[in-house]
DNA sequence: ATGTGCCATGTAATCGGTTACACGGATTGA
DNA sequence: TCAATCCGTGTAACCGATTACATGGCACAT
């Protein structure tokens, strides 16, 4: 009992193979009757198209690929659930691949993919750009979004990692704090790289000195790092994580140290993942509108891909400014007099390295 | 500069179409001079098999489907990471498809996936099995995964929503507790149902009155029903909730209110997601491998795939049992003595409706 | 009545793989 | 030396859709 073809569901409606595809496509001209006739069949028999065979004459698989790496967690399948919402509206699949380690595995994934969809969205931040061109060789239309590289000659969206990461330190810098930690994403990781760069230049800028402590955007990470900081002797009066599930990992590691979150440190994360509404103190982030990125990106990807211009015309890099969204984690902004007074972070005895400079 | 089909590589390698197949899938013989020609003109074009052709012609999609209800959040990225990585490893792909309000729409989704998937594994708890069973028309292997229903004929894995209600009620109990109120799932979800009948099956058996709140499965709605709490003139002494993001919902909620958890009202959830380890209290819950769980689903599906039975060998219904995970959103459990004992629960003054019977 | 044009429909080529079967050359046994 | 066997390879028929083109019928103008 095999499924039904479409010759099949001609022979039922007496009508030829091109009259049901022209009814199933709604195009070309069909009277009402055959119209009426065909469907019958289809009904009659359940009737599917074989999606294979469809793609196979029109070159296209109505599917998209979205490559994602390793990492996982809210900030990935909340960008899946915004891309999924949007490719169902517009009549596409979604093919996932997800937890690549590495380049090899990333380009393997989407050569496998090659065929089988239409357009990839490729979020590989560890991917540079040059591995990865060369994996797409097809003329594959492709949506980057790669941290911050403005990859020449792709289309791309990406967040505006560097300016959330000033945001955030002059942020923590408004509320007093002075001796501010970056606890930093995995090497390599261009996102990662952009907040660092920006709170390096924040920090530069405020004449402040820096402190690093290496991360790699996952809880357990953000976690050794706060075990770290409440080791010290001379602690830092603010953090700024550099992704909300870090910041998180830390706020438990402080806590169960007996640091008070914002009082004796207040805490900066990224993204603005639920999560981070949902720890107390509430973490303040730097927010993406993340289903809507997603969403927006699957929908700019099937443009490219109806338009025929294999990200040749659209080039452009679009640009997500995240937006900070201030919660109890970090402390009451200051008046803005820049002559000393004490305030609600009085509390924090100022260090010498300041270098404050009031103008 | 249309993509090489394997035309262009026989030409190219100077063999027949047939030669380059038997290469390429490894079945059938060839010398290695052949296959070394092969390898080299498919190198040479860069060619990669149109997968249309080929399920065209085998019938084989290597793709699996998976349908998701509207919920989301933290239990379903997790099973699909499972899935996809036990996808991978078996040379699938996995079409995913979520945000399915209704039976409808699910119906919808399922359809547009025949001729696209070699199988589907279904996630709707809101939809009865006859509504389902008219969808899938085709013979397609499907894997249900659809809550507390035992479906006749069809192969599924469930986890043991009732037991694991059962055991949360009962170490509710043991921790001292007797006015435990229940925050139900939404009405129509099998996984909910299930769980709100394990609640009033224990609290039956210990002798106690219940009390149900109404919830979504949503961490708002938990929150909603936590503040209904706060606002009770006589308060319930713990909380069992349908999911974990409920029992953080109702856990902020309760701490908004100035309640202590544990020590005013305990809290449990149910399906242990990450999050339920990153809020402090940390919540007690009944623990599912999540993951794991998917990985396992996939795996079974595939299984079926390849015998080809329909699911008509195997239609046993698997059951994973949730595993208590004790955290600090409850107390310490009281000594097995029957005999009342000022312990550490002893702050919570004992009501008079509890029909407390010490054997 | 006849030509013109349009429109609904059918025929058949095509997309790019897989694979049953045919074939030819080499090896082996008698 | 000839027949039987085996093995690597090629030919061509299929899988199920789409669609360019051909065709036939009908309406309308002349």
């Amino acid at each position: 009992m095999k499924p039904a073809n479409i010759r099949d569901v001609a022979r039922r409606a007496e009508v030829s193979v091109a009259s049901v595809s022209r009814v199933l496509n709604g195009a070309g001209p069909v009277t009402a009757a055959t119209r009426e006739k065909v469907l019958q069949a289809v009904e009659a028999l359940q009737y599917v198209p074989h999606s294979g065979a469809r793609s196979l004459s029109t070159s296209k698989t109505q599917t998209i690929g979205v490559v994602l790496p390793d990492l996982y967690g809210e900030f990935f399948s909340e960008l899946i659930r915004g891309m999924d919402v949007a490719a169902r509206a517009l009549g596409y699949h979604l093919i996932v691949s997800s937890s690549h380690d590495d380049a090899e595995e990333a380009s393997a994934a989407i050569r496998s993919m090659r065929g089988r969809v239409d357009g990839l969205i490729v979020l590989s931040p560890h991917l540079d750009a040059a591995n990865l061109a060369s994996s797409l060789a097809g003329r594959l239309p492709v949506l980057l979004m790669n941290g911050g590289a403005t990859d020449a000659g792709r289309p791309s969206i990406v967040v505006d990692n560097h300016g959330g990461a000033v945001r955030a330190v002059e942020h923590l810098l408004e509320t007093g704090c002075r001796r501010i930690v970056h606890i930093s994403g995995p090497a390599g990781n261009l996102e990662s790289e952009a907040r660092l760069a920006g709170y390096l230049q924040a920090m530069a800028r405020a004449g402040l000195p820096t402190m690093v402590l290496d991360g790699a955007f996952t809880q357990a990470s953000g976690q050794a790092a706060g075990i770290r900081i409440s080791e010290m002797a001379l602690k830092p009066d603010a953090i700024f994580a550099g992704n909300d599930i870090m910041a998180v990992g830390a706020m438990l590691a402080l806590q169960d140290a007996g640091l008070r979150v914002p009082e004796d440190v207040a805490l900066v994360g990224f993204d603005d993942v639920p999560i981070a509404d949902m720890v107390r103190p509430g973490l303040t982030t730097l927010g993406i509108n993340i289903a809507e990125t997603g969403r927006r990106a699957l929908e700019r990807l099937v443009r490219i891909i109806n338009t025929a211009d294999d990200g040749l015309t659209d080039t452009s890099c679009e640009t997500v400014r995240p937006e900070l969204v201030v919660r109890a984690s970090t402390g009451p902004v200051l008046q803005s007099r820049p002559n000393h007074q004490p305030g609600a972070r009085a509390v924090h005895p100022v260090s010498a390295l300041e270098g404050e400079n009031p103008q």
